[in-house]
DNA sequence: TCGATTTGTCTAATTTAGTAGACAACTAGT
DNA sequence: ACTAGTTGTCTACTAAATTAGACAAATCGA
């Protein structure tokens, strides 16, 4: 119990890419500039120079670095997108004006019966039957978010078939009768990311997540969506 | 780089405290309950049952869990705080009802000259001199945040002052003048805590950490601070 | 052309993480 | 008292992470 809980079981070449990410993410060093030489960074972390070689080869992977032999490594990657949340923003209104290219993917739908977080944000009691989509989103290529959604049963047996035809959630709530809706409520938190969610979004284990779970509202005020939707941290923040 | 990607340079111990972790703090096992046996739990991960019990370690020294020898392990601890936040809510009221005990501590206050994002935040030129406060918050006795706020020097030149005498931002904007203010800019993210912050708020290397980076502003709209506050989150959620 | 600087590659050794198995100590119910 | 099930401790081994050193290969300016 020595050096373990000083690691804290994150292996040092993660936290050196991670850091040096965040760098770069965060705009501390520019796009093309030069990053410090492997020495100097093995000494600015304590580290050997292996150390340092093998967190750069995890960012040259992922495309944010470029070593090029006898000049040095230099920032190849842009920064991290802006996602603007409201209460009546829609899912690709937040990144208007960031990305080329924004789709969509549905990748399962089912019928369950709600446990007691489903149940609660949509004010239904525990064990009514809930229409769940997954989902996954992607932007200009790259997968951007993996969402999962409940819907009341009741009141919308036939939204998995609609959105599933239309690719639009607002689109599928107009055919249904919801011409307007808005945003109740918001939870934002930050773990890391599940297998699953690692495989579906291409990460890598022990990537960070932003998580949201809302709470959609018809003009009544009564809930038609619950949806938990994970983020990779290194790519987008949120704006509130 | 065989296994190496599949861990991803988090250590398996340390993946199944953090997914043990987050049924805890997310209610998915209650306060109380036995977990289920580490045999049980080194099925389900695939792990090797002293993997587990590392973890459980782990656990057990955040106070999360405790083990008995002899009948099981079982849960200790309570649920996450939710901190609410909005266009006028003050930093101790979003945790209002939830925590006994609030209180702030002033690390450190320097005055500098601010660099683009502080520069941006507050509207000012890069360069202008800003005073900074390093700030540390305790919920019933356990450090819950850790806040950099940056104010313009020539509007507040005593604030550092003022705030260390008062301990109260609210308070203190009030004498300097400010009695009302509002937020006019929420920026939220998450990533990997640095060393210092691990240090100051009592954490394992490898937590993650939620940023928020926000601007208040005074009755006229013009900033009048700019603020980097962090929080362990797997502690604290925000509520938008 | 030369020399200083930088990344790329190789070998070797040590420390930490993870697996495997055995058995002790304790609990609870029969 | 006994038994099944659970956590606690110990030893031994394998795999991954980290350190260490040497030298090759490329770049750039003097």
């Amino acid at each position: 119990m020595t050096k373990n809980d000083a690691r804290g079981g994150v292996a040092l070449w993660r936290r050196i890419a991670d850091e040096i990410r965040l760098d770069i993410i965060g705009g501390k060093v520019s796009s093309g500039e030069q990053l410090p030489t492997e020495a100097a960074l093995a000494q600015r972390f304590a580290a050997n120079r292996h150390t340092v070689r093998r967190a750069f080869a995890v960012l040259a992977e992922e495309g944010v670095v470029r070593a090029e032999q006898g000049r040095g490594t230099f920032v190849n990657s842009a920064r991290r997108l802006s996602y603007r949340i409201g209460r009546r923003t829609r899912f690709s209104e937040g990144l208007a004006g960031q990305v080329q290219d924004m789709h969509g993917e549905l990748l399962s739908t089912r019928l369950e019966n709600a446990n007691a977080s489903v149940a609660r944000g949509l004010g239904l009691r525990p064990g009514t039957r809930v229409t769940r989509l997954e989902r996954l989103s992607h932007a200009d290529g790259r997968p951007l978010s993996r969402g999962t959604s409940w819907f009341p049963y009741q009141r919308f047996p036939d939204i998995a078939a609609v959105f599933g035809r239309t690719g639009s959630l607002t689109q599928a709530f107009a055919e249904l009768g919801i011409t307007d809706y808005s945003r109740a409520s918001t939870r934002i938190s930050a773990r890391y990311g599940t297998p699953d969610e690692i495989r579906d979004i291409g990460l890598v284990p022990g990537s960070v997540m932003l998580v949201t779970e809302i709470v959609d509202v018809d003009a009544d005020d009564r809930p038609i969506q619950y949806a938990l939707t994970r983020f990779p941290a290194d790519r987008l923040e949120l704006v509130v």
